[in-house]
DNA sequence: CGATAACAGATAGTTCTACTATCCATTATC
DNA sequence: GATAATGGATAGTAGAACTATCTGTTATCG
């Protein structure tokens, strides 16, 4: 297909495809001469799961580069390029090395520790953790040792849920994509049913009648 | 205090905070005359959190200052303020109404149903759960009933460890803003440690030697 | 008291991200 | 053969989140 067929069936204007193709995220079509190229149907459905990412996910385009091209990655077992798009999917921040971000590491590890879960010390989760954790110590919130094991606990059932869910895929390429946007998805689902729960259960808090 | 000290106080520059008091994101100091003002430790602690709700949480300066308003708006009891704010923290997205979306809002509507909570039709959550569902969808990904029932169990005992943990305040101002930092920071606690454990079961899934 | 520094507020400028738009020289298509 | 579509290059735009500069005061310190 060209373009504009391309164009219709992703949803995506045709000057934001070019862009895309520009930069890279979107590969190249199969050119047939000096100014055409054919597209396919692996471009509607990259496509697709572009928008998804960035729409959705709320990654970046940077974030969403790194993703595809460790997604994609050719000579990796699919678990192996899952888990390198897991990781470009979190947002690296600088990180301020005071006092309160090293308690906060040895928080993190401690939990980790506790929890006896096997997390390699370059997983950007740990990052993450510390610097959510430094910044509630930095605002006088002590995050209490039994509500992170709780959330640990609780995050522990829906990774194994949600492995439980792709382990029906054989094909690998379907089960990396799958994984890739479960993983993006996942958060969003889980932030709003959270959001969910936390609404009916002041509602029964507050007035109970069940 | 001046707006020097503030800034120190805070680790925000001067030109910041003063954009901060243009844009009413901080309220301003008291003034003592044409070009002075006082701030006050108020100051220096609502920066804090508004700093945290933007780097760490990843809200945008608009969502921030939405959350801020709901969160000390007057003649409100703690839960409604904290509920208000809980609102303001969703990103809302424009919705493209078509019949995926449809076939969503109705999955939506039947799991919230099936799990019995109250949630109001005004919670963006339920549009947040809509538009990942109806994303899923789109890219073929069938979402399993049974993996949003896990997930839905598992957010709610997310959500009740976390309210019991504020049971504990007993200050309205306390309690409103310790809710709205635990919410913010909580999607990103929550979506670490689900990868740190998405790593784990993989571990040892892969290469068993508990 | 006077020099220097700090201040509030106004306005303008910057950097980054994620696109949009325009143009041109081809190539298709009717 | 006229019109439309295309690929690629270049330039422009809109919004977000600051950052810098300027002006006319007001503090402060020696």
């Amino acid at each position: 297909m060209r373009i504009a067929e391309l164009s219709r069936r992703s949803e995506v204007p045709v000057p934001t495809i070019k862009f895309y193709l520009r930069t890279e995220l979107l590969f190249p079509g199969e050119r047939t001469s000096h100014n055409q190229a054919q597209y396919t149907e692996a471009h509607v459905r990259r496509l697709k799961v572009i928008r998804a990412l960035i729409e959705v996910g709320g990654l970046s385009i940077a974030a969403t580069r790194e993703v595809l091209e460790k997604m994609y990655a050719p000579g990796m077992s699919a678990v192996d390029s899952a888990g390198k798009a897991q990781f470009a999917m979190v947002t690296q921040r600088p990180v301020i090395e005071d006092e309160t971000w090293e308690r906060a590491v040895k928080e993190t590890d401690a939990l980790l520790d506790r929890l006896g879960w096997q997390v390699r010390a370059t997983n950007p989760a740990r990052q993450s953790l510390a610097s959510a954790i430094a910044t509630l110590y930095r605002l006088g919130q002590t995050p209490q040792l039994k509500l992170l094991d709780d959330y640990a606990k609780v995050a522990r059932q829906a990774a194994e849920a949600e492995l439980a869910h792709l382990a029906g895929e054989t094909d690998p390429d379907a089960f990396v994509e799958s994984a890739v946007i479960w993983t993006a998805l996942g958060d969003v689902i889980f932030s709003a049913l959270r959001r969910a729960a936390q609404e009916d259960i002041v509602t029964r808090f507050t007035s109970p009648q069940e």
